[in-house]
DNA sequence: AATTATTTTTAGACAAATCTAAAAAATATA
DNA sequence: TATATTTTTTAGATTTGTCTAAAAATAATT
């Protein structure tokens, strides 16, 4: 079966928000797709027809094994052309996002392979997220909350929590991307903002908000 | 402005069909797309307040200089994606065609101008056909039909008048493909069917509907 | 020139995806 | 528990691209 980028996107945004277990709200799905409530319920109807996910009206939404299948196979599709996009094509990390969302639509079977080979089977795409290999399988980082990270305890920037460019235009000026090994020097706790220390570089803080958007394994 | 993926499939339609000059009818860009004359007409009206084609009824269709335009980003995108996918990911120049028609969709300039750089600014797809550059200039071929070469004179295929795969089965079967030295040994006018003689290989013949399907350039 | 055949356009309908506004169900609060 | 608030669904429209069937215009034949 095939379906329409819409339906695509409608069954990658549950994928999300569903975070491994957990059933997703109209409402929620709504925001995320920046769309109407209405209209989820409208789409919702329809993928349960398809079979792509388990719905009772007012109970909420679940993807069914198909539809788990389908959005690995679309986040698969989404971070290997990140991941081109940087390394082959010499794109910015926080410029890449939009492109993949409509790379990732391109339906052909044989491209997703040919790519994933000529790049050498990547495990994880430029913003530190794990690329689901053909049979949908990822790598598990292990990776804690910035904000949770204990203080001087070696550690590596391994992903980022959001793709938005106004986080990654603030991690651009502070000079922190995937791989910047840092130490937490001190927490603040007026406003839960932390000192931390990169390489060769002066102390300085960041706020709670830049520290919980970052996520780090320990090195 | 920005266009659908059908509207951009109908403006290409109409630049090939078009031809440099001359109007296109309402039935031959049915028969092209698929679709009907009814879909059609409905679609040159819209077409026509985008401003990228002039239109009167009854009379037939043509490209604006804006049109035109985006005709030739489109035909450069198809064309640069089939390099890619021919010389970056090793396929094969017969399955190329469908993918690339979903690709030339994805609308990022810049992936465009940084896919070209990347391929180091081809000039022709693995068709033989021309890709435009950035400004839609494109390397005119100085080439003739197979069928109208004169006996004995050494040339080579510089491109084929369709992407069918039926006809890139063939020419696969038969080892010919863009690049391939040839002479024309005989003309049979009973069915109009050539011999040809590739280099270390004996002479064999082809039909008419191949040889009018092939482009050389004399070496 | 009149008739016939072909091409093209209109009229009206439909499926997909969306929206607003109102109704219904579930949840929270008093 | 009764009431108020929030969430979700339905009802009814709208837009886009398509279709069939019928009408209108053009082109080809006698
Ligand atoms: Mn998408
Ligand atoms: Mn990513
Ligand atoms: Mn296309
Ligand atoms: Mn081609």
């Amino acid at each position: 079966m095939s379906f329409t980028t819409t339906e695509e996107n409608y069954i990658k945004a549950i994928f999300h928000l569903q975070q491994g277990e957990g059933t997703v709200s109209t409402n929620e799905l709504a925001a995320e797709l920046h769309t109407k409530a209405a209209s989820v319920t409208d789409m919702l109807k329809k993928l349960k027809t398809k079979k792509l996910l388990s719905y009772e009206r007012y109970k909420g939404v679940r993807l069914s094994a198909e539809g788990k299948k389908l959005a690995l196979a679309i986040v698969r599709k989404h971070r290997l052309w990140e991941y081109f996009l940087v390394n082959t094509l010499q794109f910015g990390w926080d410029e890449v996002h939009e492109v993949a969302e409509e790379l990732e639509h391109v339906s052909s079977k044989k491209l997703v392979e040919k790519l994933d080979a000529f790049l050498g089977y990547p495990k994880f795409d430029p913003h530190g997220d794990p690329i689901p290999d053909s049979h949908g399988k990822m790598a598990v980082q292990q990776q804690v909350n910035l904000i949770d990270l204990p203080l001087n305890k070696a550690a590596e920037v391994s992903s980022v929590g959001s793709q938005s460019t106004e986080l990654l235009e603030l991690l651009k000026h502070k000079h922190i991307g995937i791989g910047t090994k840092l130490e937490v020097k001190r927490k603040f706790s007026f406003d839960h903002s932390i000192e931390i220390k990169l390489k060769n570089q002066n102390p300085f803080t960041i706020s709670q908000q830049l520290a919980q958007a970052l996520f780090v394994k320990l090195v």
